[in-house]
DNA sequence: TACGCGTGGAT
DNA sequence: TATCCAAGCGT
C-alpha cells in the first residue's frame, strides 16, 4: 500500500475495503507480539464482565494506567455491579473519583448506569450502537468495550493507535485534525483482523504505551520495525505531528477557608463547568474583600487568620492562582443551611469529593493545626 | 469546528 | 521551570 501517508493518500479518496498483504500481516504481527510481550495482569484484564471493562475504559480516558489502578480497585470494591452504581448517590460516586480529574466522566458513568437499569433491564448492551448511545462513551471507547467484553470486530482509535498509525504509515498532520482522524478511522477499519479482536485492540494499546511511546520509542524491540515508514525514514521524532498550541490565560481567585468549631465549610459546585459536582471552598473575586464577602454571601462575622501562600494550579486551558484566605467564623447572623453547603472536620473534608488543589490546601491546614498542638 | 474539561508523569 | 500530553467525549 504505497499511497498511505502521502497527503492525498488513496484511501481518503477511494477507500479500499480489502487490505493488502502487508496490512494483513500488520495485525497478525501485533497479536503475536502482544501474546508474548503485552500486558496481561492489569486489574481489569482478569475479567470479561462488560461493566468492569467499561469502568476501566472510562477511567483510562486521557489518564495513564498507573494513575488509574488504585481508583479502579476502590471503585469496583464499592460499586461491584451496574445496579450498585446506579443506586449510589452522586456524592458517593464523586468521592471515589476525587483526584482523578475530568469529573464529567464520573457524572456520565453514574447516569449511564441508571440508563442501563431503565432502558436495558440492568444488562449491559451488546451492540456498538447501543453502547455508544450511553453518555460518556464515544466511538473508540464503545469499540474497546465491545472488543474486550464481547470479542466484537470493531476498530479502536485512541491516542496510542494514532501514534502507531502516524509513525508506521508516515501520516502527516496533527491526528486531532478531522481530516487526519477520518483518514485514520478508514485505515483502522481496513486493518481490523478477522478474529482475535480483543487481543488486537490490546496489542495496539500496549504497543503505543510501552514501545511506540511519544518520546524515545523502543524501535529495537518493535515487531513492526521492518515495515514502519517513520523508522525507515528516521522520522519517529517528528511523527505524529504535535498539536498547535496557543498561550493559555492566567486567572486568580480567592478561596475562603471558613473555620468554626474545628470544622471547615464546603460548598457544592454547579453540575457543569470546572470541577462540576465536586465539593469545594467558596470562591471570591480576588479584587473583593474576603471578610465583606463572607458577610454578604453567608451572613458570617469573621476574624482574619494568618494567610498562607498562593497556590498555582495549571489546567490544560488556563493557569489558576489560588489565594487562600482562612477566616474564623465568630457568629452567623443568618441561617445559611442549604443542601449545597456542609461543615466538615478537616479529616472528613479531605475524604470528600474535592478538587486536587483544595485537598492540598486542607492538608496544609491540617498539618498546621497538628503542629500547633 | 473548536473548545472545555483535571491531574500527574516525562523531558 | 515550562511544555507536552495520556486508553476522549460532549457541546
Amino acid at each position: 500500500m504505497q499511497g498511505i501517508g502521502m497527503p492525498e493518500s488513496v484511501h481518503t479518496l477511494s477507500p479500499e475495503p480489502v487490505p493488502s498483504d502487508s496490512e494483513v500481516s500488520f495485525a497478525s504481527k501485533l497479536i503475536s507480539w502482544q501474546k508474548r510481550y503485552g500486558r496481561h495482569d492489569l486489574p481489569w484484564q482478569q475479567t470479561r464482565d462488560p461493566y468492569a471493562v467499561w469502568v476501566s475504559e472510562i477511567m483510562l480516558q486521557q489518564t495513564q494506567v498507573a494513575a488509574v489502578i488504585g481508583y479502579y480497585q476502590r471503585f469496583m470494591q464499592s460499586f461491584p455491579t451496574i445496579a450498585s452504581l446506579a443506586m449510589a448517590t452522586q456524592d458517593d460516586v464523586m468521592q471515589h473519583w476525587s483526584g482523578l480529574g475530568y469529573y464529567s466522566r464520573a457524572r456520565n458513568l453514574h447516569k449511564a448506569a441508571q440508563q442501563v437499569m431503565e432502558v436495558h433491564g440492568g444488562v449491559f448492551p451488546q451492540t456498538l450502537e447501543a453502547i455508544q448511545a450511553l453518555p460518556g462513551i464515544g466511538r473508540s471507547t464503545a469499540s474497546a468495550i465491545a472488543s474486550f467484553a464481547f470479542e466484537a470486530p470493531h476498530p479502536i482509535l485512541d491516542g496510542n493507535v494514532k501514534r502507531v498509525f502516524a509513525r508506521h504509515f508516515a501520516i502527516e498532520g496533527w491526528p486531532g485534525l478531522p481530516r487526519v482522524e477520518q483518514q485514520m478511522w478508514a485505515l483502522a477499519e481496513r486493518l481490523q483482523p478477522a478474529q482475535e479482536h480483543g487481543p488486537y485492540a490490546q496489542a495496539l494499546m500496549d504497543m503505543g504505551a510501552t514501545l511506540c511511546t511519544r518520546s524515545r520509542p523502543r524501535c529495537d524491540a518493535c515487531p513492526l520495525q521492518t515495515t514502519c515508514l517513520a523508522y525507515r525514514e528516521g522520522r519517529t521524532r517528528e511523527l505524529p505531528a504535535s498539536k498547535p498550541r496557543k498561550a493559555i490565560p492566567e486567572k486568580s481567585t480567592t478561596m475562603l477557608i471558613l473555620l468554626h468549631d474545628n470544622q471547615v465549610m464546603l460548598e457544592k459546585r454547579p453540575g457543569s463547568g470546572i470541577w462540576g459536582g465536586l465539593w469545594s471552598l467558596p470562591e471570591v473575586d480576588s479584587t473583593l474583600d474576603a471578610q465583606q464577602a463572607a458577610v454578604e454571601r453567608y451572613g458570617f462575622q469573621t476574624q482574619k487568620l494568618p494567610p498562607f501562600g498562593t497556590l498555582t494550579h495549571v489546567f490544560s486551558h488556563f493557569k489558576l492562582h489560588i489565594l487562600p484566605q482562612p477566616l474564623a467564623v465568630e457568629a452567623a447572623l443568618t441561617a445559611n443551611q442549604t443542601p449545597d453547603i456542609q461543615w466538615l472536620t478537616l479529616e472528613a473534608a479531605v475524604q470528600a469529593g474535592i478538587p486536587a488543589p483544595v485537598r492540598v490546601l486542607l492538608e496544609q491546614l491540617r498539618w498546621q493545626q497538628t503542629a500547633l498542638l
